[in-house]
DNA sequence: TTCTGGAGTGTTACCGTTCTCATCCCGCTC
DNA sequence: GAGCGGGATGAGAACGGTAACACTCCAGAA
């Protein structure tokens, strides 16, 4: 910078305005600073602006080290949103949802220096962490459900589940099963609890759930049961994966799907209109979740000091397709 | 940190001696300088010790903006290595591979100071631009194929595709057909390569290929056309969504897998086990090649400058499952 | 005894910005 | 014509660390 500032025949703090876009310099000397600029092949040291302004451009996100597509997708939304508004994202990911690791990653962030943090959060203890950090740091969460006091962007999965679930009773299912996610995400237990209120308000019966991980082993397994019992005739999968694993076992044992069975599964995943058959899943929009994380931490970021939490919440939208269709009977 | 040296009744010098674990500090004096650290909740300011040694200890990854499987695995691999090591890895992504995006890319993380850059560069116009970058930055690249003086991490995919095409002949069939990825991405070229070396030194008929996107909507579109032809027996796709569009082709045409047809994927995803039948599939260790691409950059930014590209490649190994067994002739 | 060397510590400069304040010059008002 | 306000610029001090060097001990060798 000190270069540049002999080439173009100015003191340091002129230049400093230029890169800065402040008003108050003449469009001639700017001119001859821009192509010193050029000249040098100068670029401004981040870390300088860092130490000096105590904002580093820069927001952490603390992620969770698997490969769920949810979580990776917002991440790329996220980022993009960053770009556009002048920031890096740095990622620090915790191998388990439990306290001490967050602790840990959320401490590496605030090291770095980072401006705000947004966690993809699918599990409470991980806002609890984040409270508890001892940090006056902006933090927002995206995904999981509602946090009490902690600024939550998420999709509305109770809200998902009601569509899935109305959407196999009004085809005329008589009820509608449900293999659910761990119950321990709340996300999991928000899905859950949309289906059962919809199958109440229906009046309809309300069966006993099973649970276990998202991927489809545990889908399959839990596919194998339903198979074997003949009046199951519609099943609503906590997501796509689980659906996959149900799909396979009730093929396996011999149900047609739709004839004798519907399936509905969860987040539309990129190739789920190519499973056998093509799956009829809510749809939630990662990308713009992320989006919509990263538009609130910056608003927060403005804001002085004890922010307002103001929840974001994304409605998903159901994405028919074969998997689901009236019973035989 | 004044305030810690004021309380611990030393320099700031030595409370940066203390911090940096250098030897010569009294084991008194450095107990002393602790526990006035540990009361006044300090943390180093990262920012202020770059902008001194020029050293940030953040790792640049230039990423690819879509949800391939392999991508976001390795990105995993890579973060848990990094933090092993002491760095938090900073992310930009690209909306496509092409030169200027991805210029602008390495230009945001060298603004932003990073150590080091690892692209996750499936096509070889990531590496051009990186090399043409105005840096001395350096770099490694991870995923695609070996590119000239570049130094890369990459799995054996000729290897793969050759591991895959032979299991297939090994089972009897005639020949196999092959469903490619895009030809402009190396990894989708070397499964090419090998798929055919394999057939010609078989003495096999090789087959014309097909070639579309990564997904399961470009399996199934090729897939239609190999149901149609009773000579198909075994199909080697090029990535497990293909496999998974080719399966649903040639169920829908009434082809029976494996009975019928044969098919084996590559990547080993997650849930491939899943397909209906279960995938038989070439599996690559991403994560792993994540940590090596990691070993690989920490090892060339110790070195002098003019740094030895020495590769690195992985090899991968078939995973068999029930979609591929011996033609029913 | 005197010299030497190394362990332990302090002093000062410097990394590359931004911020605050001072300065200068110009045109305007009264 | 003196006073005044504001635009354009510069000087110097932060920001919070690390590096280089100087200094003070004190033990052991000459």
């Amino acid at each position: 910078m000190r270069d540049v500032a002999k080439l173009a025949g100015v003191s340091h703090q002129t230049v400093s305005r230029v890169i800065n876009e402040h008003p108050n310099v003449r469009a001639e000397t700017r001119e001859r600073v821009l192509a010193a600029m050029r000249s040098l092949n100068y670029r401004r040291n981040l870390a300088a602006r860092t130490l000096a302004t105590r904002e580093s451009r820069t927001l952490g996100i603390v992620g969770f080290e698997t490969t769920l597509f949810g979580p990776e997708s917002m991440l790329y939304g996220i980022e993009s949103a960053a770009r556009a508004a002048g920031y890096l994202v740095s990622v620090a990911t915790v191998r388990d949802l439990s306290h001490r690791p967050v602790l840990e990653a959320v401490d590496r962030l605030v090291q770095h220096g980072v401006d705000g943090i947004i966690a993809i959060a699918p599990k409470p203890a991980v806002t609890t962490a984040l409270t508890h950090a001892p940090t006056g740091m902006a933090c927002v969460a995206v995904g999981g459900d509602s946090q009490a006091g902690f600024p939550t962007v998420r999709v509305d999965n109770a809200a998902g589940a009601r569509i899935a679930t109305q959407h196999l009773l009004d085809l005329g299912h008589a009820t509608v099963h449900h293999v659910a996610g761990p119950l321990d995400w709340p996300e999991a237990q928000a899905r859950v609890d949309g289906w059962r209120e919809t199958l109440y308000a229906a009046g309809a019966v309300v069966p006993p759930i099973t649970t276990g991980w998202w991927d489809a082993a545990a889908g399959y397994e839990q596919g194998r049961k339903l198979a074997g019992d003949p009046s199951v005739t519609a099943v609503f999968c906590a997501n796509d994966r689980i659906a996959l694993g149900v799909l396979r076992a009730l093929h396996e044992a011999g149900r047609r799907i739709p004839d004798d069975v519907s399936v509905v599964g969860f987040d539309d995943m990129p190739d789920s209109g190519y499973f056998m058959p093509p799956l009829s899943t809510v749809h939630q929009d990662f990308a713009e979740l992320g989006r919509r994380a990263l538009a609130l931490l910056l608003h927060n970021l403005g804001l002085p000091d004890g922010d307002s939490p103001e929840d974001v919440v994304v409605a998903p939208r159901l994405n028919p397709r074969a998997s689901a269709a009236p019973p035989r009977d």
